[in-house]
Order: C-alpha cells, then sequence, then structure tokens
DNA sequence: TATTGTTATACTCTATAACTATA
DNA sequence: TATAGTTATAGAGTATAACAATA
C-alpha cells in the first residue's frame, strides 16, 4: 500500500468494520485449522453444539449460529453422513429432532477443538490476557444483546 | 429455545464464535440501513475508499478490505455503472487504476454513512462510551496485527 | 393457527487459476 | 520475474418461499 492507512485510514472508526475485518482474520485461522479434521467452520459448531449436553434440536442450532433451518438441515445431512451426529426423536414433541453426535463425532470434535484453540490463541496473542476477557465479555454482550 | 444457554452454554468461551455471531448481528443492522440507498456493505465500504483522499488502487482496495483483487473488480464496476466512483490512470504505475468516488458516489455516500452510523450506535448501545471505546482499541489489533 | 423439519430456488460471497499489460 | 487488473468458473454461504407432519 502506498501510504501507512493503519493511523486515521478510512472506516478505522467504524467498529463495524473493524469487527468483520477481525472475523475474516479469525475464520481465515480458524478454517486453516480445521481443514485437517475434515471439517468447517459451519459443520465444527454444528458439531460442537451436538457434542454438549444441551440436547440442542435443529431449530435450536438455527437460533444459536444465526443460520436459517434450512441450512441446518444440510450441515446435519453432511454430519449424519459422516456419522459423526445422530437425528434423535424428542419424547416431548414428536415433530422436533435432536442433534447428538456419535462416538466417533466426539473423538473428531476433541482433536478439531484442540486445533481450533490453539489457531484462536495465536490470533489473540496481541492482546494480554486480561484484554483477551475484556474483548470476550464485551463481544458476548454484542452476541446476545437480549 | 428450552433451556437458557446463555450462562454456560457450547461455544460461549470461544471468542471466535462471539466474534462471528457479533459480526453476523452488525452486518444484518447494516444492511438494513444501507438498503434503501441501493447499497450493500461491500459497495458500501468500497465506495468509502473511494470517497477518501487516499487515492487507492484496486490491489490497495482488496488488501485493506481483505477481498480478493477479482471481487474488486465486479463491485467497482458496479459502482462505476451506477456513475458512483471513476477508474482513474495512476500516473506513477501504468498498470493501477486508482478508484475516486463521483460527487453523485460522494452524495450517496454521505448519507448512507449517516444511516450506519445510526445502525451501528443502535448495536453498540448495550456497552457504555468507555466500553465502545475500548473494543474498538482491541478490534483494531485484531484487524491489523502487523 | 403456529411451529419443526424439509425441499427447492435464486442470489451473493469466496477461492482459484489463467491471461494481458506493465513493472 | 513479479505485479495490477481482468475473466472465468466452481463451490460455499445466504435468503426466501412453500409443503407435510405435528403442536
Amino acid at each position: 500500500m502506498t501510504s501507512d492507512l493503519r493511523t486515521g485510514g478510512p472506516l478505522l472508526s467504524d467498529t463495524a468494520f473493524l469487527l468483520a475485518r477481525a472475523n475474516a482474520n479469525s475464520l481465515t485461522a480458524a478454517h486453516a485449522a480445521l481443514g485437517e479434521h475434515g471439517l468447517r467452520v459451519r459443520s465444527y459448531t454444528v458439531l460442537a453444539l451436538a457434542v454438549s449436553e444441551a440436547r440442542l434440536s435443529q431449530r435450536d442450532i438455527a437460533e444459536y449460529l444465526r443460520l436459517d433451518p434450512s441450512q441446518v438441515v444440510a450441515l446435519v445431512d453432511d454430519l449424519q453422513q459422516r456419522e459423526l451426529v445422530a437425528r434423535e426423536p424428542d419424547p416431548n414433541d414428536r415433530r422436533a429432532k435432536v442433534v447428538v453426535a456419535t462416538p466417533e463425532g466426539r473423538r473428531i470434535h476433541a482433536r478439531a477443538e484442540a486445533a481450533v484453540a490453539a489457531a484462536e490463541s495465536d490470533i489473540l496473542s496481541v492482546l494480554d490476557p486480561g484484554e483477551q476477557t475484556t474483548l470476550r465479555d464485551l463481544l458476548f454482550r454484542l452476541a446476545f444483546p437480549d
């Protein structure tokens, strides 16, 4: 770049722009870390919810990940074909299907989680530990503003 | 959702996930604000750079916005057809094209910028002014880690 | 009537490779 | 040899509407 735009350049006072660019950096690192585990960010997050004890329906997953329910169908289809998750009937609502991880899904997730954590740690290393905690708190409030 | 996942739910300690979700909220608000101005987030940011005094080439814009140069071609094509920006030759490098806003481009940008600022202010209203400043500082360092 | 999962469709975004003209 | 812009293409992500089964 001709001049150094990092001091006073356009859009730099725009939090939304900084958020988008920081997220792009984060996504690139996460995809690189997940590639060798056969996952993408989307499928990794769905798998992570399936591993949790929350027993979420596809609708819950869609809301939590801010995805359209029809996208969750495709993501779960893929993970189910690879036998990493299963659809279980919800005894309280016969319309709903609870997405749970298989033992193999848990194994893949454990390895992928470690890789993602390492990549995230690397990305966040430009901040000291206290700043990392502050950032997580502030982002949580923007992520779940209700 | 069945239980309240906001306390101790899966992925909540994952800064990358919170960053992605906060960014999704921000993008939705920005798109809603830009719609009536005939812009999307991508075209708005390119227009904002064209309005600035930096006289950036398409390559500069690609780097700044973390886009592939071929995407910038399409974005500038669109803005140029609508006569909001023009491609000017760079006297120092005959390969490069500087992207500059037209007077109409500046007018559209000014209105769009106000709408985006209002939407951003709304999104950030869950944080107090000092927290907003802190967040911007931390995100800047993640956005431009060099 | 409203909601869950599903299918289908169209559109936007992303990633890659190749080409040309200039450096 | 390398870089700026361009074209082409395929794949991933997003948004919307409609439908059957169930609440």
